[in-house]
DNA sequence: TTATAACAGGATCAAAATGATCCTAAAGGT
DNA sequence: ACCTTTAGGATCATTTTGATCCTGTTATAA
């Protein structure tokens, strides 16, 4: 339950890549996709939605790619997991304040609320610089 | 992101309303469809799942039906959750120790470990004859 | 200004998961 | 025997996921 998509995966390993690139270093989606091992033409899609959301910037043309809008400590987890995922949201009656059916919110409402919480302020408190790190560079997702 | 399916949904609405009936109740699964507003067929194939994890016990034939197989407040939310929509598993690479990819585990395996951990404590701590109960009985899920 | 490099965005497609139904068998009561 | 009720397998439509393709747009450089 509750599993990341292979879209999850691909957009943490990527924007990891990128992290890891010296800072102002313009990489290529092709660049990315090799390093990362992600299928090239679906990950230029998730990188579509990071520059839409403005976690990277993209330029074109001979010499354009990818690099990353603020310094990765100021990128968190959340951000890349929510721009391909979409929000976190552990059941659907969570999108409205209340209930979908019945009066009004039920105790069901609360708990999943609780994980939503829970679930948000971890994500929220890992940043890409920290997850680029790794140890000694090694392993990054 | 991380949403519960129709069948965990129905899954916590049928077995509530188990809790809410007198202990040692029978409880057709006619019955049960009805007043969870769940299709009747589908929420058969998830009490059999109840019934084999030995949440509920089933009986047939005339007066047949089903209870819970302990009280309420030994049945968690977790348990009814896991029983239909499997464990709670943010990551695939959570299942092995250690990584599907590259040399060891990662940060990003690390954090994932995290969220599983706290969701699975939320929903442990949560039994069936609390949200059973509600506010005044009325809203159950 | 033309050629080339690279991302943007829409369309398409196969495979898998989800949500639901149906049918036959088995178990239990009258 | 006959009816009631769950068990379990098979089936089916729809949606989501995962992936690719094609065309357009922007930018650079010869
Ligand atoms: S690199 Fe990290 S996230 Fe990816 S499979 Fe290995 S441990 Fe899991
Ligand atoms: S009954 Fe509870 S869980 Fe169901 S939609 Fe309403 S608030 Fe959400």
């Amino acid at each position: 339950m509750m599993e990341l998509t292979r879209k999850g995966e691909y957009a943490i390993r990527g924007i990891i890549y990128l992290a890891q690139q010296p800072p102002g270093r313009v990489s290529l989606i092709s660049e990315i996709a090799a390093a990362a091992d992600v299928p090239q033409t679906f990950l230029a899609k998730i990188f579509q939605s990071f520059a839409k959301l403005g976690l990277v910037v993209s330029s074109r043309g001979t010499g354009g790619g990818f690099v990353l809008a603020r310094p990765a400590s100021a990128i968190t987890m959340r951000e890349v997991v929510e721009a391909v995922e979409g929000p976190i949201l552990p059941n659907r009656c969570l999108l409205g304040a209340s209930c979908e059916r019945g009066t009004g919110h039920c105790l069901v409402h609360d708990v999943w609320r609780q994980v939503q919480t829970e679930v948000v302020n971890i994500l929220d408190a890992v940043t890409i610089d920290t997850l680029a790190r790794g140890r000694d560079g090694r392993d990054a997702a």
